[in-house]
RNA sequence: GGGCCCGUAGCUCAGCAUGGACCAGAGCGACGGCCUUCUAAGCCGUAGGUCGCGGGUUCAAGUCCCGCCGGGCCCGCCA
């Protein structure tokens, strides 16, 4: 890997093989705060201090003395239990610039093919803010690992075969034709929610909240919710329709098929547009009917023989029964004890309906198989929300009793976004759409920018990058374990700590650059002396590090992070060196380290799909 | 009832993976400064914290362990 301090995280750990019998797999390695030696540093004496039976000076000693000087250090000193190393300034400032401006910085050669899958949403309503949270989840982590070396497939699973479908193309017979103006993942997304809201109204389930939403909605199209509305309602039983439909679709009726897929694929348009938009792209689109029509779900299912019980006519995987076989399900669920997992797993999950339809859990189980069998992928990533964590452990332990391994198909998991009016319900039709967000937050961007003598045209391409950059950021910038509260006013934040300020940094970066004219051919790294520029500089040279453990933890969030502390000190830098006029030699060194800042940022922000631009 | 996740300035969040250089950091909001000098979407400064609570482990705990409290999610022949 293009890690310019991977070499002194290796001298540690091979030094550490010497004076420890237990060897180390990672080494904590951070900055020296102001007022030590060295420039960086590890506490690894205190950490094996107990296991050998030493004082952590002792350790960090001995380990200093076994240690092989890495190159780009110049210095190793032991202080207590810490180890820092001085680094020579000329190799190692010359190694990360150099990599940084060819924009090579922890790039890595072939690993494996993964599949990325992500977004999946039900093709039943327009994406809305939550979806796209998945969506640049999934795509910041395709591009991370693209980037680091894996041939990755970002994939798509269409929803088509469901009960959200059924409700579509229920609703959808009731629904005049829709007007070729209309983006019809919006107009089908009114026709799905009226559908659910008049079934529920039927059904006598929450009617008081259902009446109050039925209303938002017709404010978007009184005609269209009322003739649904009035449809559904007029039904003998809408409930037995929707199991027909389905059980048609998935026997591969024409008629029906012809009704489901082009709702279907209406929609799908509809969300490549958005997600385009955002700089979402998908390699494939796996339908999940196809699944199904092909056998492959059947067949699937079949290889679970042993554990399959049936109620009612309905098929069901007896997961305490697969548990005591193979304890391979235990491990699946994070479970040491076959008697704590009965207590706290289901038993058993569903695979069909009574009338032999398929449900969800058991077309994603043959999906996962067809992925990692059929299409013979190394490692597949679902994004997927935190809510769905017991079905996909569900999945991962029957590929497991299938004898694949569970580790190869891994939940990335990220939470709900939520609205300050409460969860986004699509079957209400409450729901905050990404359409909507993106095109108020351009506006917002539009309103910044005119005045500033540009032409119509340049401001709407800057301001669409400026505003995909601020969605992405403020999708991407929180822990995804963490609910997200929507909040308009952080969205369209345009300061610090926000996309935008990221490709302000970029800018500024490029704009020297630019009136520069040319690159020197050359410099010399003992120009560089400020401690900002160190600090910049050990900043980028910590990329390689920061990639790895995003990717390993699942924590895009951290790129946005390093991106935003990246950016804060080249401002900083900015604002109080010149690099143009500064004297001959150092106006040289400052401008290689520009070019490496704006290498490096540019790396991170094509990572998180924050468009680069050199002008704002 | 069981399982998982979250709890850090008024607000939004980092820091917890790998305990150590942290007398706890950003941003927003508030207040006060800085545009004849590479883009002020910026920079500098001030104010603001019993890291939910209580135990424990440790030379050292925001970080690890246990318990509790508060919030969210899951425990569907939905996805």
């Amino acid at each position: 890997m293009n890690d310019p301090l991977g070499e002194i995280r290796e001298a540690i750990i091979s030094a550490v093989k010497e004076v420890s019998p237990v060897p180390i797999e990672e080494v904590p390695l951070s900055r020296t705060p102001p007022g030590h030696e060295g420039h960086l540093g590890t506490p690894i004496g205190f950490k094996l201090a107990k296991k050998l039976g030493m004082s952590p000076e002792e350790v960090a000693e001995r380990i200093a003395s076994e240690m092989k000087l890495p190159s780009g250090v110049k210095r190793v000193t032991v202080m207590r239990g810490f180890i820092n190393f001085e680094v020579d300034r000329d190799l190692l400032f010359r190694r990360v610039l150099e990599l940084a401006i060819r924009e090579e910085l922890g790039r890595d050669g072939f690993f494996g093919r993964v599949i990325v899958e992500h977004t999946s949403a039900n093709p039943v309503h327009p994406l809305h803010v939550g979806s796209g949270r998945n969506a640049v989840i999934g795509d910041t982590l395709a591009r991370m690992l693209s980037y680091m070396g894996f041939d990755v497939d970002r994939r798509y699973l269409v929803n088509d075969s469901g009960l959200q479908m059924a409700y579509l193309v229920l609703g959808s017979t009731f629904s005049p034709p829709a007007p070729s103006d209309v983006k019809k993942d919006h107009w089908y997304g009114i026709i799905y929610a009226s559908s659910n809201m008049a079934v529920m109204l039927r059904e006598g389930k929450n009617v008081e909240e259902v009446r109050v939403n039925l209303e938002k909605l017709r404010s978007k199209n009184r005609e269209l919710v009322d003739s649904v509305v009035e449809g559904v309602s007029k039904m003998d039983d809408p409930s037995a329709k929707l199991q027909e439909l389905i059980r048609r679709y998935q026997s591969g009726d024409g008629e029906i098929s012809h009704m489901f897929r082009r709702c279907a694929e209406e929609v799908l348009l509809g969300f490549k547009e958005t997600l385009s938009r955002l700089g979402v792209i998908h390699d494939a689109f796996d339908w999940e009917s196809d699944l199904i029509w092909s056998g492959l779900v059947r067949r699937t299912v079949e290889r679970l023989s042993r554990y399959i019980g049936e109620e009612e006519g309905a098929l069901y995987l007896d997961l305490h029964k697969a548990a005591e076989d193979n304890d391979v399900v235990l491990k699946v669920f994070g479970f040491s004890s076959l008697e704590k997992f009965k207590q706290s797993v289901p038993q058993k999950f569903f695979l069909t309906r009574s009338d032999g339809t398929w449900l969800y859990t058991a077309t994603d189980i043959a999906y996962s198989c067809y992925k990692l069998e059929e299409l013979k992928f190394d490692r597949c990533y679902n994004v997927v929300g935190a809510e769905q964590k017991v079905e996909q452990n569900q999945v991962r332990s029957s590929i497991a009793l299938m004898g694949i391994d569970p580790d190869r198909l891994v939940h990335f998991s990220y939470e709900i976004v939520e609205l300050t009016s409460g969860r986004m319900r699509g079957r209400m039709g409450t729901y905050l759409t990404l359409d909507e967000l993106v095109d108020a937050t351009k506006r917002r961007v539009e309103d910044l920018l005119r005045g500033r003598g540009m032409s119509d045209s340049e401001i709407s391409e800057i301001s669409d990058k400026v505003a995909v950059g601020a969605i992405r950021y403020a999708l991407l910038a929180v822990d995804p374990n963490k609910v997200v509260r929507f909040d308009w006013s952080r969205v369209l934040n345009l300061n610090e700590n926000s996309g935008p300020f990221i490709q302000y940094s970029y800018t500024r970066a490029t704009s020297i650059l630019r009136k520069a004219g040319s690159m020197p051919t050359s410099f010399n790294p003992s120009n560089l002396e400020e401690e900002l520029e160190e600090e910049l500089i050990f900043k980028i040279a910590e990329m390689p590090s920061i990639m790895r453990s995003s990717v390993d933890l699942m924590r895009p969030d951290m790129l946005i992070q390093h991106a935003n502390e990246m950016a804060l000190l080249f401002n900083r830098y900015y604002e109080k060196y010149p690099v143009l006029k500064a004297e001959d030699g150092v106006k040289e060194a400052r401008m290689f380290l520009v070019a490496a800042f704006k290498g490096a940022l540019g790396i991170l922000m094509d990572l998180t799909g924050i468009p680069r631009l050199d002008r704002m």
